[in-house]
DNA sequence: ACGCGGCATTGACCTAGATCAAAGGCTCAT
DNA sequence: ATGAGCCTTTGATCTAGGTCAATGCCGCGT
């Protein structure tokens, strides 16, 4: 359970008019609103809806008219693409301040589910794009957003089309720890099912499985229970993921 | 063995000062270079240097110092990741009128190299970001691209991680006739090799060559030669990748 | 406190595709 | 024309990881 963001206005769902909300959000320094100026954060604010997504909610199906750009400003979501008998292939899973719906034909690319419980900002995509003209800052944010995407993109590509599954393993230990570093933690959260991380990697839930446990019985991480872990030999785990 | 573009003066190497250059370029009207308006177009011609990549050269290489921008203006370009003990994964195949070298970090995220005789157009990083702040159509440009290369990224995502090897194949002749189509060309041309193939499809060569057979056996395609083909049932080829 | 249902783990087996091996067949330089 | 070397094809094994099956574990609702 993860707890809503805006400051101490958790429960607020609507419209938000108040003028506070954005200024005193949580993700404000690295979500893309970042690169709008204080000033002008009210002109954002008024396009903006809070939503709180319950885990296991869908907030868009792939291939529906893309009306809604997002900020994740708390908890996991994952996107996917799915094959018409029913396999899944998760392409990312996105954490706080990131943000998604960014489509530039006119319909999603790709299906976003909550991973745990999340809070979004959401904004109509001809507002936001009103919004994009007039502020060439969030242009350049987006751009550079999209291309260290398209980077991501390319080492899962590298990964799912020439790792091995213990790579792979090691590789997804690596990058959630990474991550989760960056926001100041030690001890990672797998937030997710053990489902998702083998529909993230190209693997079955069996090998994610197995995999796991021998990272951890060959001492490159420690598993404090099922869905949380340290990393014990950083080096090591960078020479299992194939990483240098 | 693909020829040069530029409206007769295919031998032309080095600083293109004569203001018909990118006029006339046959990608004029498909590369980036669409989203700048015709009286700007030598601001554009004045930074750009032509290039000349035989068959087989490499462009550039993963981690160096991302220095240039590059159109593709003729020939096939390949990108590719690379692991440590050698094991390759190509992410893309760039045809006529396609933009590369975009790395919002200061160094490449992938090397790139010349599947055919190629034909460039090369801007100086910091030239070209220096255009780009006075216009703006040009940078909508790149996020419009790069948002379309990310959801090719995420579909070949979906091929890696949960596809077939015979799906695989089929998917990659129908993306190329896909491809080839839109410029005009109903016998599809398979410029690159088989090895390439299956370092872009995370197959080995045998499997490629199998899944080839199998495809023209059952009647999906009709090989000329090694090289080229046409789509014979289109219907059952998207079948085949499991496109629908 | 208890039991139900969905995750996760572990083990035994099986198969798609890798690996290994051997011939063709093109391309290109002489 | 000729031959060398590479690319491609085809066939025979081998194996990583998938599939199937059983058990354990944990959280949740009553």
């Amino acid at each position: 359970m993860s707890r809503a963001g805006g400051g101490g206005a958790g429960s607020a769902i609507g419209r938000a008019g108040c003028g506070s909300l954005c200024e005193q959000c949580r993700v404000r320094g690295i979500s893309v609103c970042r690169s709008i100026e204080p000033a002008a954060l009210d002109e954002l604010e008024r396009i903006m809806t809070r939503i709180e997504l319950p885990a296991g909610r869908v907030l868009f199906d792939e291939a529906a008219p893309a009306e809604g750009l997002f900020t994740l400003v708390d908890g996991v979501v994952k996107l996917f693409k799915m094959l018409p008998d029913g396999r899944r292939q998760i392409t990312g899973f996105l954490l706080a301040g990131d943000f998604l719906g960014l489509a530039f034909f006119n319909s999603y690319a790709y299906s976003a589910e909550a991973v745990t419980d999340a809070t979004l900002c959401r904004f109509p995509r001809d507002r936001f794009l009103a919004l994009l003209e007039r502020h060439p800052a969030l242009e350049k944010e987006l751009l550079g957003r999209a291309s260290s995407e398209l980077a991501a993109a390319q080492e899962q590509m590298l990964l799912l089309g020439r790792k091995s599954a213990k790579e792979r393993v090691a590789s997804f230990l690596l990058m959630l720890a990474r991550r989760q570093q960056a926001a100041g933690r030690t001890t990672v959260a797998l937030a997710m099912s053990r489902h998702d991380i083998a529909d993230y990697l190209g693997l079955t839930i069996e090998t994610v499985s197995r995999g796991i446990r021998a990272a951890a019985a060959e001492g490159l991480i420690r598993l404090i229970d099922r869905h949380h872990y340290v990393v014990v030999d950083d080096r090591r785990l960078r020479f299992a993921a194939a990483a240098e």
